[in-house]
DNA sequence: ATGACTCAGGAACTGAGA
């Protein structure tokens, strides 16, 4: 069973790259961030064609998050709790089932933050401690789980290219990183670390100034396991390669495979 | 170096991204 995630930067504009990588990389279900559309507008048929089940929750404009299953889902909400406020596109959870049973799926798109002493760090805040207790619950199933998706959090200097330069970024500030650590916490196993201590793996490289070109990337895209996962991880990957597409996403996809029957 | 790039919206630019 192999699930990954990839904040794709516009599926419109990407679509063509997502049917080449599905092809390549073959994940039974896949979590999408940045879809920058409304449902409708969502190229459903071109992932259909290929076998995949499809699950939107997007918005106008920016944000947009969509689960891609080869499984059927048996289960789809949208919405992460805690906000009726909160109209972002962020949060899509799916159930599906293995044939060692069910498997829940939490697709996020964690927001941002900056500028920091903007009104945009207290979200990402609110957002971060609303999903803690989303997993709590969660949790509580004590089944395979999965939350996968962009975090826009940098766990540790080693994901970064240059730590100091981002000490005063939303993405690596001290709260974020313990927010992030509460999560982990709970009993949560992060799929990269889980297998490597390897310095400078990075999931997204800005389109500015050469970063690609000079490996000055970031550590965000993350997936995070119950134990009931964590423990039939079989491996992990970075499709680090994606980078290199002509008009590539910023980010690129990361994937875990689990003993949960099949592949 | 206050930059650099790419997207959506909507028709010249701004906001957002990270």
């Amino acid at each position: 069973m192999r699930i990954a995630t990839w904040n794709v930067n516009s599926i419109k504009q990407r679509q063509d790259h997502a049917v080449a990588w599905l092809k390549e990389r073959q994940p039974d279900l896949v979590c999408f961030q940045e879809i920058k559309c409304v449902d409708e507008a969502f190229p459903r048929e071109a992932f259909e064609a290929l076998g995949y089940n499809v699950a939107v929750h997007g918005q106008k404009g920016f944000n947009g998050v969509a689960v891609l299953s080869r499984m059927p889902f048996d289960e789809v909400t949208t919405g992460l709790p805690g906000d009726e406020a909160d109209v972002q596109s962020r949060f899509i959870e799916v159930v599906v089932s293995t044939p060692k049973g069910a498997l829940r799926v939490c697709g996020i798109y964690l927001p941002n933050g900056n500028p920091p002493d903007t009104e945009k760090y207290p979200y990402k805040l609110g957002w971060m401690a609303r999903l803690k207790t989303l997993i709590a619950m969660r949790l509580a199933y004590e089944e395979p789980l999965v939350i996968a998706g962009d975090y826009n959090v940098i766990p540790a200097p080693e994901d970064v290219h240059d730590p100091a330069l981002w000490m005063g970024d939303a993405l690596f500030l001290p709260k974020t990183r313990a927010a992030f650590r509460e999560m982990l916490n709970l009993g949560l196993t992060e799929a990269v670390r889980a297998t490597t201590d390897e310095a400078k793996l990075y999931t997204f490289w800005d389109y500015q100034a050469g970063a690609w070109q000079k490996n000055n990337g970031i550590r965000i895209d993350h997936l995070l396991l119950s134990p009931q996962a964590a423990d039939r991880l079989k491996g992990v990957g970075i499709d680090k390669h994606t980078r290199t597409w002509e008009k590539p996403s910023d980010h690129v996809p990361v994937w875990a495979d689990f003993d949960l029957g099949s592949k």
